[in-house]
DNA sequence: CCCGAAATCTCTAATAATGAGACTTCTTGC
DNA sequence: GCAAGAAGTCTCATTATTAGAGATTTCGGG
């Protein structure tokens, strides 16, 4: 079907471990992969011993604890993370919220961190949870900070989802806009994730001031007074910018950018992992 | 060196990211593999679109998106993390402890979830860490409970930790000192893992009645008063078994375990996973 | 102790992986 | 704006690895 090299299959493998179907037996999985029974079990030998699936005492198969350790090998020295709770913890403190810190892989927004203070919050973020690409305060947050090119390509592949936002119409109309966000360091979205919530995100850049996460908070609609929104959402920026700083962002030629002027010491490479 | 085939090749890759190094350019990729340069290009291609691995805006690999994604699914369809949830939170609101939930993996102990009341905990419990495999309470609560033959062989490949820690000198000892840990229904370890620090553990089964987890406390060794630690233990046993139960335990012939008898229905396939 | 299912082994054809070196990009410096 | 260097990709013949049919072993119950 797709895969051709034996590393392909072992992806493949691992792709049809997904959200519905977690546990498949051996059998159910020569099915749905064609391969024949030695090569099968050839693969889920290699795939068990390297701990990425593991046997379920009642005969089935699940994602290992591989994942598991690998996750918890990210979190333990991914700076953003590290960096970024005691703000989640500050925002929450102060305002029944949501705090989120989200980071940007590419093609994927992940939700990285995240801290809750209201007792029933409207929706849940927990660690890996993934954001809309084109949707909400996350994405335009850090849309708005990409290289013009990258940002444009971006554009175009999610154009409805843009559209329908009321971002703009076309290509250039959506741009204008962002810029609107690029200038003032955050992006509000009112219900575009979650109905009847209000998101609101900054930007969050590594030492060479590449956008790379974003700073979220997400709060119940109805609890806003216009007025208190910019209040939050400079705070918002303010944190944001800090978490930046303490990633080792090289100040360009930023000056109107808040925040305090904390001189960094050299990146040391533990702090520059991730960045 | 080690790895044959091709996808021996691919895991030794993800081997190299370490918790010491889990930041790695191509080339030091190159040298530490020995492969060439177009073959590990490949790999890491292949690895990328598959999201394990992630290029760092700074010209950098590490872990990718994959890795938090599977670890977001296996926590959010985890039976175990689910039922074992509200337990920890109830411990730890009776005692100022460490309330951890940690499975056994055949050949590792990683803590699931936990949650904390103390002030100051003395070690900490992240979803991930792994645990000594034969040193402490949640690694004993699960030996005395494995089928002799795989707890013997667990012992054997064990034996100068249990001797260390004064389980006996012979493998029959040690596993006549199991022999009491089953009779209790739980363990209790005095500062094993982490000096100062008890820690009282008990098993978790699943619907074949197989140890997969361990239900632990730790709590600051000077706040124990001895009576006190009895109704601790009994109420975490207790605790374990409800989870157990709600994991769709058939009790077969332990009418002498504590716990109210919730009749359960039919093990929904939803709530078989992992188990 | 024996049965059936699950997993592994054996072995050759055929297929896919390898790596030297040429070839593109993309950066960065001047 | 151009050139030099680095980073990544491509081509292609050689070689080693993978696939799979079928036989064989192991395991778990009854």
């Amino acid at each position: 079907m797709s895969g051709q090299s034996s590393l392909d299959k072992l992806i493949a493998i691992l792709d049809l471990f997904t959200e519905d179907h977690l546990e498949w037996t051996p059998d159910a999985l020569i099915k749905a992969t064609g391969y024949a029974r030695p090569t099968l079990y050839r693969y889920l030998k290699t795939m068990k011993e390297a701990g990425l699936l593991t046997s379920l005492p009642g005969a089935g198969l699940t994602l290992g604890p591989r994942v598991v350790e690998m996750d918890y090998l990210m979190r333990k020295s991914d700076p953003l993370v590290h960096h970024g709770r005691p703000y989640l913890e500050g925002l929450t403190a102060t305002w029944p919220a949501t705090a989120l810190l989200v980071r940007w892989y590419g093609r994927r927004l992940l939700c990285i961190d995240s801290e809750v203070s209201t007792t029933n919050p409207l929706s849940s973020y927990p660690r890996g949870r993934p954001m809309p690409l084109a949707r909400g305060a996350i994405s335009r947050s850090i849309m708005a900070f990409l290289p013009r090119k990258t940002m444009m390509a971006m554009i175009e592949e999610n154009l409805s989802d843009l559209n329908s936002i009321g971002l703009g119409a076309t290509p250039p109309e959506i741009a204008e806009s962002l810029k609107q966000v690029r200038k003032q360091g955050y992006a509000i979205a009112y219900g575009e994730v979650t109905p009847g919530v209000v998101g609101i995100a900054a930007p969050v850049f590594d030492a060479a001031s590449t956008p790379i996460a974003s700073l979220c908070m997400t709060i119940a609609g109805n609890l806003i007074a216009s007025d208190k929104l910019d209040q939050i959402s400079s705070r918002i920026r303010q944190c944001a910018d800090e978490i930046s700083d303490k990633l080792g962002r090289i100040r360009a030629n930023d000056t109107e950018m808040a925040g305090g002027d904390v001189p960094l010491e050299t990146a040391d490479p533990k702090e520059r992992k991730f960045t």
